[in-house]
DNA sequence: ATTAAAATATACCGATTGGTATATTTTGAA
DNA sequence: TTCAAAATATACCAATCGGTATATTTTAAT
């Protein structure tokens, strides 16, 4: 790919991401997208084969930048609970830092929009909370192995209790525009962490 | 308005409120309205003057089918620990018994959709929340009162907690087709309002 | 059974949708 | 500086969008 190519399909996707975030897959049309960029369609689709290609690619850009800074925190820390203490940390800063900025929080808005719109870009979204999921139950093993964590926590069971929770938060704040309630909800699962799975 | 008409009118609210949640406010066109109801354009608009009209008309009679049951299951015990106890347990039955006969959940669905495509349906749904929440902080507030819940909780905080862990629970239960995952937070409410609430 | 009104269907409107064929411009190696 | 290739713009496509004017059918009181 010619260099140019590549800075034109980069600026392509950072500009529309947070429209595809916001809007929804069928509201932003490729006329929206022709403004957004500044590009014309024939510039677009040289690029990108099909809108729903483009939904997909924009989806991966938004998680690449999600969810390498939060892989980034967490793999910092060597301690279990640690990991868990910059996991609720970086939804922290959150709200302010991503959400507002692009639109809204990417996996919540993707995963209700794309699962009866665009099944390939559903499909993504579940892999990325498998992940994600993934992560902090790998976590809470690594915790339990380390004698970090009480031995008969459900490592699964905990996991999928600090991802809903933060989607949670995340709803509650965007739609009532109140960045409190996810804090709150980071408050508790901290309290969590440490009432339950500490040893 | 005759007979006939407020029949046709409710078959149209009942046909499509459960395509509005489930496709989202722009992907139902009025063509799919059509199919759905069997009837003509003609006859759809002679009930409701605009799509958002029937937009907002058809997320009024989910919530009307909805939030009633609750409130009645919530109002029938005295006791304000049964109460919550109550509105646990309709979560409980809600996955299989509202979400999926309806398209999925119609207050997290329509409040991610409609938040940037039709601000008079996100109006009406951060006033269903308001409602939702508020029932629920009234509810704790009650129990101080009678002396079922410790007097120094803060019954806001505590009703944005229940409400954020509910719509995480059922946003990773509807995503990942799990329903465990929301009785599973269901639990963890239960056991926070025993260890946390409870006097 | 008649009949005016109410309810519904048909046929259309201009605007917009995703997408493409082609013309034009820009690029970078020679 | 030249020039083929790559990148982008223009102009268009059929299909669909929400909505409406009008024709037809159905209703229900007489």
């Amino acid at each position: 790919m010619t260099p140019k190519a590549e800075r034109t399909r980069k600026h392509i996707l950072e500009t529309v991401a947070p429209v595809f975030t916001k809007k929804g897959y069928v509201s932003t049309s490729m006329t929206v997208i022709e403004h957004a960029t500044g590009l014309s369609k024939g510039a677009i689709y040289g690029h990108f084969k099909t809108k729903e290609i483009l939904a997909v690619e924009a989806f991966n850009y938004n998680i690449r930048e999600l969810i390498w800074p939060l892989a980034d925190q967490m793999n910092a820390k060597s301690s279990a609970l640690k990991k868990l203490q910059a996991l609720t940390d970086y939804y922290r800063t959150y709200y302010e830092g991503y959400c507002m900025q692009r639109g809204g929080c990417t996996i919540l808005n993707v995963g209700v929009d794309a699962k009866s719109l665009n099944p390939a870009l559903f499909d993504r979204v579940k892999v990325v909370i498998h992940k994600l999921k993934g992560g902090i139950i790998e976590t809470i093993l690594q915790g339990i192995q380390s004698g970090e964590i009480r031995p008969g926590i459900n490592a699964e069971q905990y996991g999928n209790r600090i991802f809903s929770m933060i989607m949670g938060g995340i709803f509650s704040s965007t739609t009532l525009k109140s960045p409190e309630m996810l804090d709150d909800i980071l408050d508790q699962i901290d309290i969590m962490i440490a009432t339950e799975l500490k040893l």
